[in-house]
RNA sequence: GCGGGUAUGGUGAAAUUGGCAAACACGCUAGAUUCAGGUUCUAGUGUCGCAAGACUUGCAGGUUCAAGUCCUGUUACCCGCACCA
């Protein structure tokens, strides 16, 4: 018989919503559990079969954490600002509102035909003005305590979409809209100074339960070195230059410095530098390089000399030359650096490219073939000769630079303080007032939210400019502190924005008066467990994190971590083992999958046919595999009814029970779905079982395939709702058998398989081991010279 | 180049963390059943071999009574970062 599961599972999702079973209260005598997956972005497409496994893990585990009595917090929402829907609001002429509101009822619907246990009055948006209001007071709570400023960059420019692209979208040097060049431009930009918080974002990662893998990510994005900053002085002008080295020790190997082309001393000494022309030209060049170029080209080394001006090493007084090389970036250190070829790659290049002296001050490698980098004895470098530990080395350097007070030690991060800005319609404004006289200020904290104005046209301004400059009404606003003329910032927020805090306002969102009340915050935070993908555990992660660490500091949120543990599912792949996407046509559609097996079927197959972390292609045809299961699971309650257990079958309970309820624990859903399997056919196998096993059985599969196993509790006579009973206990002793099958070896090979009682000890079995049959002819007239015996798993007796 | 990961039957994958390799599922083969069917059931299915048995976790070594698991080297692929001084 087949289980009719569309009518199932539209009956049990009503039901669900009109019981409101999975709200969240906020009882604070109760245990809770805060459960996290990342929000979507409500593109045109729908949902994706990868949107599904990335909720369908902390799915599991809420449902099952609901069932073990704790109060759950299992929210949702829409990330929905952001350039497609721009993209396509431009394209149909229609205004973003509507296609948002469009995408998130497509989205929330397709999010409950798959049963997710969602807390639907928490939903959030973070594109309604009660939702971005708080975006911006955070905003300007940073702008109050420093942590905003603005600079002027080098950006990257799509001269046909007349838009600024970000680094992600415009990789590989074309415009990911309409792939023509991408020009670089100079623009103002907003920053916030992640940077200040780059020690405490390191730090914080040592008390949370990240995987190793989140943590690595993290620490390379953050990018802390240790070295020195060194000042060298400048032959024939007043001034210093400041570089910056993680290898301090080696600096009697500096036969040459290098610049950034853009580095202000060149234009600080035009008159003095004699090929200043030559330079001028080198920099056009360096300039016309698109981002893809720069890095492209890594081993093809350019650069011009600065002739005129030298660089003096102010440890051993020797003259060298300076070069304006592109391999050195303004953007990291100070733009300058002492050039150690023997001991570096990128030097070494350079050197050999421009015909530059190679001093080796570490022995161990060949520095006629290939600069070296490892570590060895010490020699051409006057007090330090002889050190053989590159640490010591180094802090003895830094001491000597000190005293002499031509250096420091210091540190420097990869990491770049965050660009906030970007010039579009579809984000949350930025809210701050230029004003004549008073300069930068902000939007006073009562007229928050500062409301995106409505527009009809949305396309980008001449030269890049925000759509919100074209707009009169918008842009001349009167300053909050004088009353003069003033204008606005017409720039919105990056799509990272919304994303920062929104699991603050789950737990309150719905408060008029602050982003979250505070006893509220106090019990549900932290985040106990957050999921999500691979791809946002840098960015995302780490700006929400640095959010959160703020909004700590100024005594708004009780914890300065945010996520307790953090988790990570595999992609799905196409059936043909590539990457999902529309052209390679290899896109699986979840709600066909639902329609034709239902949204059991779906999440079942999910979880079973991989490792969660891992990517996984999918299969049609594994999918009826576990259509068939359910099936057979729904038989189940025909063949069993009013028939006994056997005492096998009951160990066998135990033991399934035992497993699913630790494989949840440790995501491993699908050895879990697997021993389910196992367990449906042992008890087709021995044809008997009560309802009371029956109701253990639904109660373990109710995580996994809520509808069904409703409709099944339901059929035993129950009445109250499967998804807040109990989760079921096991019996640690049942779990074990009371014979079990030893695997004898003989020198490691399998010579016999015994079956044992569980309780007999080592001498027992060695015994039983060596009479029997296969056993004992090859024991015999040989030394035994050791036996091991493995309890309830393996003998092993080892002859001469 | 740097960092992280993966490699197991025809396929997706398991393996209590050093102790029976291939659980579970797909596919395939044979038979039964109901058909118009893509349904269901039973048996078989790592490779070689009639068999006893031997061999088998990308490749080459090593440690161990015992290695998919640990160590050394090597190859291929995937992901992230990328001239970070």
């Amino acid at each position: 018989m087949k289980y009719d599961y569309s009518n199932i599972e539209s009956k049990w999702q009503k039901i669900w919503e009109e019981k409101e079973t999975f709200k969240a209260v906020d009882d604070f005598s109760k245990p809770k559990f805060y459960g996290l997956v990342e929000f979507p972005y409500p593109s045109g497409a729908g949902m994706h079969v990868g949107h599904i496994k990335a909720y369908s893990g902390l799915e599991v585990v809420s449902r099952k954490r609901r069932m073990e009595g704790y109060n759950v917090l299992f929210p949702i929402g829409f990330d929905a600002f952001g350039l497609p829907t721009e993209n396509s609001a431009i394209k149909f002429n229609v205004h973003p509102r509507q296609l948002t509101d469009k995408n998130i009822e497509k989205f929330s619907s397709q999010l409950k035909r798959a049963g997710f246990s969602f807390d639907w009055d928490r939903v959030i948006d973070t594109t309604e003005e009660d939702y971005y209001k708080w975006t911006q007071w955070i905003f300007l709570k940073m702008f109050e305590n420093g942590l905003v400023f603005r600079d002027t960059a080098l950006v990257n420019y799509c001269p046909s979409c007349k838009v600024v692209l970000s680094n992600e979208d415009s990789q590989g040097g074309k415009c990911d809209i309409c792939h023509s060049d991408i020009v670089q431009k100079s623009k103002v930009v907003w920053y916030l100074r992640i940077t200040e918080y780059a020690d405490k974002l390191l730090e914080g990662l040592e008390k949370v339960d990240y995987l190793p893998n989140v943590k690595t990510q993290q620490v390379n994005w953050i990018g802390k070195s240790r070295g020195a900053f060194v000042d060298f002085a400048v032959k024939g002008t007043d001034e210093k230059l400041k570089i910056y080295t993680t290898r301090p020790d080696t600096i009697f190997g500096a036969t040459f410095m290098v610049i950034a082309p853009e580095h202000p001393i060149i234009d600080n000494n035009k008159d003095k530098i004699s090929n200043f022309d030559e330079i001028e030209k080198y920099r056009e060049e360096c300039a016309k390089k698109s981002e893809f170029e720069r890095t492209q080209l890594v081993k093809d080394k350019t650069g011009v000399c600065l002739n005129g001006i030298t660089g003096i090493n102010p440890i051993s007084g020797k003259e060298i030359p300076i070069y304006a090389a592109d391999y050195v970036m303004m953007g990291y250190g100070t733009g300058a650096i002492m050039a150690v070829p023997a001991h570096d790659d990128r030097d070494y290049d350079f050197a050999k490219k421009f015909g530059i002296d190679i001093i080796e001050v570490i022995k161990g490698g060949d520095i006629e073939k290939e600069p070296y980098i490892g570590e060895g004895k010490m020699v051409n470098s006057d007090f330090l000769n002889g050190y053989t530990n590159k640490k010591d080395a180094i802090a003895k350097m830094i001491s000597v630079l000190e005293e002499k007070g031509v250096g420091t030690g210091g540190v420097q991060y990869k990491m770049k303080d965050w660009a906030f800005n970007r010039q579009r319609y579809w984000g949350e404004p930025i809210p701050i007032i230029h004003c004549d006289k008073c300069g930068m200020v902000p939007v006073p904290y009562e007229e928050l939210p500062l409301k995106l104005p409505n527009v009809n046209n949305f396309e980008p301004g001449e030269g890049g400019e925000s759509p919100l400059a074209k707009i009169d009404d918008y842009v001349n606003c009167k300053c909050p502190v004088c009353g003069g003329d003033a204008k606005r910032e017409t720039d919105t927020m990056p799509q990272w924005a919304g994303s920062s805090w929104y699991f603050l306002r789950y737990i309150d969102p719905h408060n008029d008066s602050f982003l979250a009340a505070e006893d509220k915050l106090k019990y549900w935070l932290p985040v106990d467990w957050y999921n999500g993908g691979m791809e946002h555990v840098t960015r995302h992660m780490i700006y929400s994190r640095f959010w959160h660490k703020f909004l700590y500091d100024i005594g708004v949120v009780p914890c300065d971590e945010p996520y307790a543990k953090r988790t990570a599912q595999g992609l799905i792949l196409g059936p043909d083992g590539e990457k999902m996407s529309k052209s390679k046509g290899n896109v699986v559609d979840p709600n066909q999958v639902v329609d034709e097996f239902g949204a059991d079927v779906l999440r079942v197959y999910i979880l079973f046919m991989g490792d969660y972390g891992s990517a996984t292609p999918w299969s049609d045809s594994s999918v009826k595999g576990c259509k068939r299961f359910l099936d057979r699971t729904f038989d189940l309650f025909e063949i069993a009814k009013g028939k006994g257990v056997t005492p096998e079958l009951e160990s066998a309970f135990h033991k399934t029970v035992k497993k699913v309820t630790s494989d949840i624990e440790e995501m491993k859903f699908n050895t879990a779905i697997a021993s389910m399997m196992a367990l449906i056919n042992k008890i087709y196998e021995v044809g008997h079982l009560t309802t009371d096993e029956l109701k253990t059985f639904v109660s373990i599969l109710c995580p996994f395939a809520p509808h069904i196993s409703e409709e099944l509790w339901q059929m035993l006579g129950e009445t109250e709702l499967l998804s807040v009973s109990p989760w079921p206990t096991y019996d640690e002793a049942k779990c074990k058998d009371s014979t079990v099958e030893i695997v004898i070896q003989i020198n490691g090979k399998i010579r016999d398989r015994l079956e044992v009682s569980a309780e007999a000890n080592a001498a027992e079995v060695i015994a039983i081991a060596k009479a029997s049959e296969k056993i004992a002819p090859l024991v015999e007239g040989k030394t035994v010279v050791k036996e091991l015996y493995v309890p309830g798993k393996l003998v092993n007796i080892v002859v001469k």
